[in-house]
DNA sequence: GGCAGAACTGTATGAAAATACAGTGACTTG
DNA sequence: CAAGTCACTGTATTTTCATACAGTTCTGCC
C-alpha cells in the first residue's frame, strides 16, 4: 500500500470522525460540505483513490457505504488492542516446525489482547489446539490453549509436549521411568515414551482456554 | 423509558447488531428485508416508536439516520468510550436471580481483562457455566462463556435463553412456531419452548470460551 | 514539452432511502 | 363495545445519495 497524500489523510481522518461522532460513515456530500468542495465528484474520487490504496473498502449501492479496513495506520484501534500489539497481550503460536523453538517468531501468528495473569500460574502464550484428540477434556480443533512454559508437571495434568519433533497436547501420566501420554478421546491411543529412548520434551502446562465460535 | 415489547426489542438488537457488522446503521428496507415486512412503512413505524420510548434518536432526511441512544441496554458507539467506560475488561456475571436483568450489577461478580473486540460479533458479558449439559460442545463446568447481546440467533447457535426466569445454555434448533433447546450431553433430554404459552427469551449469543485451569 | 497524477469544478442521472397517507386485523383496556 | 395500541400491508412521492462523464489547473517527472 502506497503511502496516502496529505489530503487523503484527511478525508480518511474526516471518515473516522465521522464513524466515531455521528456513528455512522458520511455521504460524498458530507465531505463536499466539510471541505468545502463544489462537487461532490471531489469527495467521490477521494473515496475511490482510498480505496485503491487499501484504506477504505466502498460498498457499492449503498448509501454511506464505506468501510475502513483494517491495518496501516487507517484503523482505530481499542486500548486493548494497541497494548496487544506492544508485547503487552500473549503470542498466538499456530503450527510449530519440527526441530525449532516453541516461541520462536516465525509460529507467532499474532498477538492477542488477554492478560497472562488472569491465569494461574502465569500464562507464557497461546497454543492453537489441532485435531480432537482432547475433545473429552472440552479442548476442541482451533481452540487456544493458554500455556505456562514449564518442564515440571505432576501426573494427571494436561500438557504440551515434544516428541520427535512433534508438538502435542496430552494428559500426563508418568508410569515408573516411563511417561505416558493420554488423548481424552477413546479414538485415540495413549503413546508411552521412555525419555532415556525417545526425544522427548515438556513444553509446558495447558493453565487454560481461549475459544472464539467464528473463528481466530 | 417505558419497556420495549419483544418486537421493538428485536428491531433494536438488529440495529446494534448493524452498526457493530456493518459499520453503520440499516436502512428501512434494510430492516424490512431482515425482518420479511412487505413494507418499509413497518420499518419506518417501529423506528418512531423506538424514538418515542428513547431508545434511539432518528435524524430526520438523512439516510440511516438513526443513532442509539446511551444506557437503557444500548451499547456505546466508539470503542475508546466503551474502553473508558469499561476500563477495557468485561463483566463476569455469575448466578442470576430470578426476574432480573442479566447485566444488574449485583450479578456482576467482577471484570476480566479480556478485550471484547477479540470475538465477533463483539463480547457484551462472560457468563459463568454451571453443569455439564454442554459437554460434548466442549462447555464445561465453571468455563466462561463470552456472550454476545441479542435476541437475534439462528437455528444451530448456541445461546443463552431464559425460560421462566431461569438462565440456561442450550442449542437452539427452531421448529416451525416452535423453539427447542438442546443440550450436547446425552444424559440431558431437549426442552421444548412455545414461545406463545411459555415466557421465553434470548438473551444472547455464544461467541466464545474462556477457562481457567485452576478455577476463576 | 508532453504526460501522469492529484485535486478539483460543473452537470447529470438513476437508484437508494426517507417518509407520508390510507388501510387491515388482532389484542387489550376502560 | 368502542377506543387505543401493536404490528403490520400497499402505494406513492420526494429527497438524498452514489456515481458517471467532461473539463480545468497545478505540480513533479523523464
Amino acid at each position: 500500500m502506497d503511502a496516502l497524500t496529505s489530503r487523503q489523510q484527511h478525508i480518511l481522518d474526516f471518515i473516522r470522525d465521522s464513524i466515531n461522532h455521528a456513528g455512522m460513515p458520511p455521504t460524498r456530500a458530507e465531505i463536499q460540505a466539510h471541505f468545502g468542495f463544489s462537487s461532490p465528484n471531489a469527495a467521490q474520487e477521494h473515496l475511490r483513490n482510498l480505496e485503491k490504496r487499501g484504506a477504505i473498502e466502498l460498498i457499492g449501492g449503498s448509501s454511506r457505504g464505506i468501510r475502513l479496513v483494517d491495518g496501516a495506520g487507517s484503523r482505530m484501534r481499542s486500548a486493548a488492542a494497541r497494548a496487544a500489539a506492544n508485547d503487552g497481550g500473549l503470542p498466538l503460536v499456530g503450527r510449530v516446525a519440527a526441530g525449532s523453538p516453541i516461541l520462536a517468531s516465525e509460529h507467532v501468528e499474532r498477538r492477542l489482547a488477554v492478560d497472562p495473569d488472569m491465569f494461574n500460574p502465569r500464562a507464557d502464550y497461546l497454543l492453537k489446539v489441532r485435531g480432537m484428540s482432547m475433545r473429552d477434556a472440552g479442548i476442541l480443533d482451533g481452540d487456544l490453549l493458554a500455556v505456562h512454559k514449564t518442564s515440571e508437571a505432576r501426573s494427571g495434568q494436561v500438557v504440551v509436549a515434544r516428541i520427535n519433533d512433534e508438538v502435542t497436547v496430552k494428559r500426563l501420566q508418568r508410569k515408573g521411568g516411563l511417561v505416558l501420554l493420554e488423548a481424552e478421546n477413546p479414538d485415540f491411543a495413549p503413546i508411552e515414551v521412555d525419555p532415556r529412548r525417545d526425544q522427548f520434551a515438556l513444553e509446558g502446562l495447558a493453565v487454560g482456554l481461549l475459544r472464539n465460535t467464528h473463528g481466530f
